[in-house]
DNA sequence: GTCAAAAATTGACGAAGTGTCAATAATACA
DNA sequence: TGTATTATTGACACTTCGTCAATTTTTGAC
């Protein structure tokens, strides 16, 4: 029994080691610089052990997108859960979401590499569906922080617009902003130095037509996500 | 002279149909789906001839990418120049960038997968420099829009705000919105049944946040840019 | 401590794909 | 018609994926 659950641990820890080297590598190379028998070779181990652990490259892709949207959950969650008004809270899940780009962005990357590639044929139903969960956890996060503000009259939905509109609209520019800051490298020529002030600032701007409360033009959001930012994420490292 | 003519027609003219049938596997198969061989053989000539028109697998997909941002180039001049108000102008840049999606979904899959991948460093710099440049002239065009609108009244922008603000953050909710659309299967059971509703639902309050008349509130944008993209888009092919 | 069974590890191998280039075929033109 | 130029071919060297029989290590009974 105790040499079993060594043996467990000794899987466990070299299934992350695993994860580690393929991202350092996945960071320097994109999708192709991905090797399995360079992982093998990095790691000391021949390539049949990497193939012990993971089925195939794809397998590896995805269980580093389940850890990045894992983390990513953990974040929000953390911000949802801020002690403030709601419309606060949201912009402290904004900030998280900063965060994760900024602390991250090998997941990111990740992320944008699994969702281009058609690799979902050749993967396990069940990362898939862990992955599809953990999207629809975050999704239940921040939908929650909208019912919230319904619930209390800080915001007034249209007629015919449901609290997931919201989170779809948000959800899209934040992602947007993300893939064009990382995959466009010359913004600032096109008159958008600060990707980041810029995506804040659309995002304040939808809430305020939302008529979200407090509206941007009576509060500093800026200010307010800064702050959350270094309280939530800088100091205190999560997950 | 004429011979000479002839024969560089045929060379331009085989040129497209590498990209056309480069297209069709690519739909098929993402990135791993794209095949040199397979390519040469559909197209009944040998590998060495295909390679005398593109370096290599990366060029490929980089003309296949400038085509698409050509296409939506295209696309928004036409819809910038909309007879209409400021905002239906921009709306209808809205719908364009919609039917760009719809018509041509293969050159949306093109360019996140070149996003993603780390392709640059294997490609030539002018097509880099004309992807660049596309871009530009695209944010240009939008940008115009935006600028009319503040010069005739429309709009007045909050203090430290710029129109490529503006800019970005239509261009953020747009291509993720779109992102999310295309890689993600399970939005009905999230809450999203019809993404394109909820992304012109995100684009109308941020430009209501924004204050740009006649407002959502008192204009039925939804019927408008469905007409934009019947009159434009259904009908007259583009490019 | 010994030894056989079970489990883990290895790397040679087949398959598939990329990009090159000497050889060959086609074309242009004097 | 014959030679120079250009276009085309596919064999080749190289890389990588994923498999699997052979080998090594570990386990546990005695």
């Amino acid at each position: 029994m105790v040499t079993e659950t060594r043996k467990q641990r000794e899987i466990r820890e070299r299934e992350a080691r695993i994860l580690e080297v393929a991202q350092t590598h996945l960071l320097g190379g994109g999708y192709l610089g991905l090797n399995m028998e360079r992982i093998a070779a990095e790691m000391e181990y021949s390539k049949g052990t990497i193939y012990q652990h993971f089925r195939n490259k794809e397998e590896i892709l995805i269980a580093l997108a389940n850890e990045a949207l894992q983390l990513r959950q953990n974040m929000f969650k953390r911000a949802s859960q801020w002690d403030g008004t709601s419309r606060e809270r949201i912009a402290a899940v904004g900030a998280a979401a900063e965060s994760f780009v900024e602390t991250a962005p090998h997941y990111f990357l990740v992320e944008q590499i699994v969702s281009a590639s058609s690799i979902w044929e050749k993967t396990s139903t069940e990362r898939r569906d862990l992955m599809a969960r953990c999207q629809q956890q975050c999704v239940a996060i921040v939908g929650g922080v909208v019912r919230d503000a319904v619930t209390h009259g800080d915001l007034t939905l249209p007629a015919g617009y449901s609290p997931e509109d919201v989170v779809f609209g948000l959800w899209s520019i934040n992602l947007g902003a993300q893939t064009i800051s990382t995959s466009s490298d010359s913004l600032g020529e096109i008159g958008i130095p600060s990707p980041v002030e810029s995506l804040r600032k659309g995002q304040n701007q939808m809430l305020d037509g939302y008529g979200w409360r407090q509206l941007s033009t009576e509060f500093d959001y800026f200010a307010h996500m800064d702050r959350v930012k270094q309280e939530l994420f800088d100091h205190a490292p999560v997950c």
